[in-house]
RNA sequence: GGGGGCGUAGCUCAAUUGGUUAGAGUACCGGACUGUCGAUCCGGUGGUUGCGGGUUCGACCCCCGUCGCCCUCGCCA
């Protein structure tokens, strides 16, 4: 072959092609032997086009050759289209209606055995995660895998086209910064011009995007890389990507209108779903409540109902010590949930009673209602005027569960919070919503949460966030009052952004600090230089951060922010592939001073 | 660091709850076949049951330890 470069992707050849010379490039997908025939299924990223080998007088050489090849082996073919016979048209391939007669095969190079199958089939199991890890170029020829990555350009595209049509710079910032307290562990990369200083990439650019506000650069974003040194999780890798977005003279309902609208495009471009705006707010304190979460899953029912009123009426010791320290009673009510839980499910030790004890609770309280009564054992510390005042409050029908948690108000919100999302998988009731997006914001956060074992005060969001104006005057006499211009975005139970209206006044920024238990002397060598620059006709400014990975995540379908980040980390953050992180020879340490 | 699950052929899984020679599908190798498309049919290779120790007449199975992978709590401003 003169020249084995293609003229024609694997996806491409159609009717319209037939009595075309081609030359296609790409990976061995399948082969067939049939006699005198050869059938070879090439695959590139665009598609799969069959190649055909029939035996004659003139071409042994080349049907031996490809008799030999071998799947995933780089193939260029030489051949011409044409139509396949009447009947023998495969509807599933868009190159189906033709294929490519070869009068060459130049071998690229060869693949030995795969350690797993690159082809996928639909109901069959693939190779074990780590094994796919490992030969992590093998996996990502699967083409569902290629389709995430397709989606992660897609996204990455809408994103920057809808920003910058509405003036935003796409403005990059240092990976090589400097450790700042609070937030999570930060990764860190010592200094051979400085022994013993050290940087820290990135956990977010957030000061970086303030100081490009003070600068007058007023709509900033940046799809940026952002590292966090903590445990891993399903959805949470130690480098990840964030859309980090800017703005100045703003407040909260400019930053939320413009996310909403590139919302709704990501949707409209990425999945074919067309969303309706405004996006559902609901306060932190709502969510809490009714869900036990603050990234509520709303697809399903199950909330949490507060039974504080009627515990107080009842003479349960249980409950009435609860709600006399301060604490409340919260249930849940499963319809039709009594058959699905077995008593030794509900009871201490059992598998139901489990979830909710691991969640923080103490235990699980719990009533059935069939043949029109109450059951469970401690129905008989309700009255009938308790229960007939239940009864109508639920509105129960035989069959009929209820989950009781009498706890701390926070942590029978958790622990609530825990059972619901473990009934709702128990009982299926997320099966079939694969096309459903319940968005929301949560809003009004508490600035502050106290650290009972720092005894301070620790950022809910981070020390940047304003206070709503009408609650500063709390900053002085109860920080565990002020509530946060901050909120979060929430997509079927993930949290996949998060922002808000920072301090652009040096005066509050210091007293934020101080709540924080920072020193005046401690902030200003920490943040001196962020001090300086709020002096410096800072504007007012706020934006947001959104989790690329988990968006990828939600629009793909998958629950493993593994299958949307081309090279990631496993759970004990090593790359499998790579075999990172690794020790590193003497000289670089010595250089380093370490 | 805590809790849970898993580890058997290259891969995906089974092994009747401690019982004879650890099986199946697939992959791979060989053979047959000129319209296949997850080809089919026939035959074959392939095992330190993660690793180490223990209990037992006998261990894939039970016990102890250890390694690895996954989920989760802590952690993630």
């Amino acid at each position: 072959m003169h020249d084995w470069r293609r003229t024609h992707h694997c996806g491409e050849l159609r009717a319209s092609h037939t009595g075309n010379l081609v030359r296609l490039n790409g990976w061995v997908n399948a082969y067939r032997g049939y006699g005198q025939q050869v059938f070879l299924d090439l695959r590139d990223r665009h598609g799969i086009t069959q190649v055909v080998v029939e035996a004659n007088d003139s071409n042994l050489e080349l049907y031996k050759l490809a008799d030999s090849v071998g799947r995933e082996w780089c193939l260029a073919v030489e051949g011409k289209v044409r139509a396949r016979l009447p009947g023998k048209e495969n509807t599933d391939l868009a190159t189906g209606a033709i294929e490519v007669e070869a009068t060459e095969i130049v071998v690229l190079n060869q693949c030995p055995t795969p350690p797993f199958e690159v082809t996928e089939f639909p109901g069959e199991e693939i190779a074990g995660e780590d094994l796919r890890l490992e030969k992590r170029y093998l996996d990502l020829r699967r083409p569902s895998l290629q389709k995430t990555l397709v989606l992660r350009h897609t996204l990455n595209r809408v994103i920057r086209e809808y920003l910058s049509e509405r003036g935003f710079l796409e403005l990059e910032t240092p990976l090589l910064g400097r450790s700042t307290p609070e937030g999570a562990r930060d990764y860190l990369v010592p200094s051979r011009v400085h022994p013993g200083s050290w940087y820290a990439l990135p956990q977010s650019p957030q000061l970086y995007k303030q100081l490009l506000m003070i600068a007058g650069y007023d709509r900033y974003f940046q799809i940026a890389r952002c590292l966090r040194d903590e445990d891993l999780r399903a959805d949470r890798q130690p480098e990840f990507t964030q859309l980090d977005l800017e703005m100045s003279f703003v407040d909260q309902d400019d930053v939320l209108g413009m996310i909403e609208g590139l919302s709704k495009e990501i949707f409209k471009v990425c999945r074919g779903v067309d969303i309706s705006l405004p996006i559902r707010r609901m306060g932190y304190d709502e969510a809490m409540l009714r869900y036990g979460s603050d990234k509520p899953d709303t697809r399903f029912g199950l909330e949490i109902e507060d039974l504080c009123d009627w515990a107080k009426t009842v003479d349960f010791r249980v409950f009435k010590e609860v709600i006399a320290s301060g604490g409340v009673v919260r249930a849940i009510h499963v319809s039709q949930g009594a058959s699905k839980f077995s008593n030794t499910d509900l009871k201490p030790g059992g598998k139901l009673s489990e979830v909710a004890v691991k969640a923080g609770a103490k235990g699980l309280a719990w009533l059935k209602y069939e043949d029109n009564k109450f059951l469970g054992g401690i129905e008989k510390f309700f009255s009938a005027e308790a229960q007939d005042a239940l009864k109508a409050r639920f509105g129960f029908q035989n069959g009929d569960l209820l989950l009781m948690v009498a706890d701390k108000e926070d942590t029978a919100a958790q622990v609530l919070g825990t059972v619901r999302l473990h009934l709702a998988n128990v009982l299926g009731l997320l099966a079939g919503k694969e096309d459903t997006f319940e968005i929301l914001w949560i809003v009004d956060f508490p600035s502050f949460m106290h650290d009972p074992e720092a005894g301070r005060h620790i950022a809910n969001h981070h020390p940047f966030t304003a206070p709503r104006v009408e609650d500063i005057a709390h900053l002085d006499t109860d920080p565990s009052k002020v509530r946060a211009r901050a909120y979060d975005l929430v997509i079927n139970g993930y949290e996949v952004g998060g922002g808000s209206i920072r301090i652009h006044d040096p005066v509050i920024q210091s007293k934020v600090f101080s709540v924080l238990g920072l020193s005046p002397e401690q902030a200003q060598e920490k943040f001196g230089f962020l001090l300086d620059a709020l002096k410096h006709g800072a504007p007012p400014h706020g934006g947001i951060a959104l989790g690329l990975d988990r968006w990828a995540m939600i629009i793909a379908g998958t629950s493993n922010i593994r299958d949307v980040i081309a090279f990631p980390k496993n759970q004990r953050a090593r790359d499998m592939m790579t075999g990172a992180p690794a020790p590193v020879e003497p000289k670089q340490l010595k250089d380093l001073g370490l």
